[in-house]
DNA sequence: CATTGTCTATACAGACCTGTATAGTCTTTT
DNA sequence: AAAAGACTATACAGGTCTGTATAGACAATG
């Protein structure tokens, strides 16, 4: 029984892929990409170091993917999908994203931002990690675009760029110690759409 | 002549330790602490490694007095001294960090935030340099709730903490590449300031 | 002059890193 | 049964990392 030599081990009845992408997943968003080596996400999903390099021929390849399955399930499949879940009208989605921050700060296991982690552990601005990460970054920002486009927002690029403004400091506030940062930045969201004027179910325009 | 092996190497008229300060802060502030080897240090500092390790017993004793260096000379003596040097009034005063930041993200060299760094590098939130990190975090929110509470805002503290918000925010987004982060966080913190109703001669409006 | 303290230069130990080589197992397909 | 493909296990090459050992240079002080 080869398991793994440390930590939980992931499921064996996934596919060898997809065991190296979820103990990837697990280890990269909680201690970084540059913190993590490819022996560990071995060890760790129980898969052979040379079978996950026929499937990542190399650790960027596999770090890269890390992104790419970090946009699906937290940006897409939680986050947005949890907004939606949670209102209907494009500015109560906007503030809904505190909602949901609010209680993943709260989570014993909150890991902060792995976007903003692969942004900051590359100080060469075309490395392609970093550049990746600020394209995920980029997809979130779409996301509050259209929600800011739908909230009736005259400047929606801009409204978007200082809610992700909110967005991105209450997660380092939070991971810095303070609980309490997403009703913090929800409050100032809550400034910033009435400054804005939505026409939400008030049609005046501001 | 023993140079530095990369980079250019640091005066050598300053005092041994002070070579090793200043090699350290730029490399660290500029690479992360995970992202610089003390061979790196000692190369661009010019001072043989042996020495090094006698002024500074271990990488973490050297990553700590980064640090501390780092609130001498990029909170108090800049960030601190221009804010009080751009305006008087403390709600003035609170409004010029972004204007000081806009400055700062157009800097070439624009190197983000060290104490976020060093938060998000690690993931024990024991590890000495993830606490000192979070240490550090706390002198600048005392400096901002001392200028809330001067502005005669209510909930100090809650305002202040909103304020490195706004400031951590605008950071992330302008190392993720808006240069205009600085402007879209000033204007929130005037709504916030105009909201939170300080005895300032004029309100900011939105 | 001799001693002491600081600094240098080099080499190295031991750990960890990425990536590969090799040989073997197990399963599926033909 | 044979062949092919996926996976495993181990070892290792070559690099980097932190920290130390060793031997010597240089200056100040006794």
């Amino acid at each position: 029984m080869p398991d793994a030599k440390q930590g939980k081990p992931v499921s064996r009845l996934a596919s060898t892929r997809e065991r190296i992408d979820r103990a990837a997943y697990e280890l990269f968003s909680r201690h970084g990409i540059r913190g993590v080596g490819v022996d560990t996400v071995s060890a760790h999903s129980g898969v052979a170091k040379m079978t996950l390099y026929k499937h990542y021929p190399s650790k960027e390849d596999l770090a890269l993917a890390f992104l790419r399955r970090r946009e699906d399930l937290w940006t897409r499949s939680w986050l947005q999908q949890e907004v939606e879940r949670r209102a209907l009208a494009p500015a109560e989605r906007l503030l809904a994203v505190f909602d949901v921050f609010d209680k993943w700060f709260r989570r014993p296991d909150f890991e902060a931002c792995s976007f903003a982690k692969a942004l900051l552990e590359n100080s060469d601005p075309r490395h392609p990690v970093r550049m990746a990460a600020q394209g995920h970054i980029g997809t979130i920002l779409a996301f509050l675009r259209q929600l800011a486009k739908a909230a009736g927002v005259k400047d929606a690029d801009g409204f978007a760029r200082q809610w992700q403004i909110l967005m991105m400091g209450s997660v380092i506030a939070a991971y810095a110690g303070d609980r309490d940062a997403a009703r913090r930045a929800k409050e100032l969201g809550a400034l910033l759409l009435a400054a804005a004027g939505t026409r939400s179910r008030d049609q005046a325009q501001a």
